[in-house]
DNA sequence: TCAAAAGTGTTGTCCGTACACCCATGA
DNA sequence: TCATGGGTGTACGGACAACACTTTTGA
């Protein structure tokens, strides 16, 4: 029967995205150490033996952005032998989407492990260590097609917001322009915002009717046999 | 800084699925020792460090049933600490589809490890070992996600077969009837049919035109940025 | 000639798309 | 009063769903 000696390592990555002056950027820090010195990457980290995988992208997260109540999604399993220099390496990744805003970087420049941290736009990624640019693009792929069948987009505006911010959200993982009434019409069908009994001020404009999630609708993925 | 000292194991799981008297069927094996001993289980086995996860996979079909060339596709990556009694195994499961006729099963069954392998109908699973229940429906959903956009129930067909052959294989996994004039000028209109000049015969009823799937057709998924 | 499965078209509904103008506000 | 973004309806075409009868064959 055949036999290990050495063990593999088995890491979380997340590719953390958010929409940043109209574009979708993806989070990446920029490696102070070889091997890929200088290079940028998605950030990660080893699983803990008393986590499930959920939980390491959760820590992850939450000990490199301070943020919680995260929407994250596994996204799927690179395995590799080559992929990492010198051992074995199995990597789960995952997808986070996040309000730009709130985030407060806890990245330890001073360990020099990590030279800078900074926001990228997806379609200008600097050059990535190890295979993260096939994770990266992965990623990006399954956001997009997420976005179709579920209502993910929500996660990237704040509590309330203008269907003018929903359809710019939209258009930014999409990539493309959206028709204003078709996709008022669409959003409004599916059932799944609120409308508020209030506006938007401060605009020189005119006021825009602010809806939230229904966290109560039917766009959630079910799981019967 | 968090350092671990024991560590993870990582293995490949596969439901492999497969059409047999007319019904959706999933290959177990019944353990022959603790933990779980008789309870069913999903085939598996831990990853080399020399080979990736889809090699892994290919690896432990051909070591099990003799097959090569098989519809192999990553699921998702189960990784709960108390999944596995007494050691953290993370489990990067897999779904296969096979023509059933074609398969030869070479499990060990002298190795006292297993005690035996049978086909069971998705619908009448047996208790399963470890979280394997969760798993195995987990690959049945995607499985009919799958064959929503994807032409997947091919893999379960000879080489050579018939319209309703093909509606029925739609049937079983999706496990509702379906209308025959509509089914077929969906497959027609879709492209990925080759018509061919043979017809069924040995059969007392009217010869059926045989039909073969066309690889080279727009249904693979591509993958740009 | 009968039983059994193969094969074939039309119609209505729903959904996505294309497209242009008026409204409310603050400056 | 004007500039700016907010807000609204209709008409077409394509895809899907519902639905029933004729054809071919071997027994």
């Amino acid at each position: 029967m055949y036999q290990e000696t050495k063990t593999h390592e088995i890491t979380v990555d997340v590719v953390i995205f958010t929409i940043k002056n109209g574009e979708l950027q993806v989070l990446l820090v920029q490696r102070g150490k070889e091997p890929y010195k200088n290079k940028w990457a998605i950030p990660g980290g080893f699983v803990r033996l008393s986590e499930n995988l959920d939980e390491a992208a959760k820590r992850l997260l939450y000990e490199k952005s301070n943020l919680k109540d995260v929407y994250l999604e596994q996204i799927y399993t690179f395995g590799d032998p080559l992929r990492y220099p010198n051992s074995r390496v199995i990597t789960v990744a995952y997808f986070a989407l996040i309000r730009s805003e709130t985030l407060i970087l806890k990245f330890d420049k001073a360990a020099d492990v990590l030279k800078d941290v900074k926001w990228h736009s997806i379609y200008k990624l600097p050059e990535l260590a190890f295979d993260h640019e096939k994770i990266v693009k992965y990623a990006y792929k399954k956001l997009r097609d997420d976005l179709e069948y579920s209502a993910i987009a929500f996660q990237l505006l704040p509590k309330k917001f203008t269907l003018t911010e929903l359809q710019k959200a939209y258009e930014t993982i999409l990539h493309k322009t959206l028709d204003k009434r078709n996709f008022r019409k669409k959003m409004i069908s599916l059932d799944i915002l609120i409308e508020l009994d209030e506006y938007t001020k401060n605009s020189s404009k005119r006021p825009a009717k602010l809806y939230m999630f229904n966290e109560n609708n039917s766009m959630h993925k079910d799981f019967e046999l």
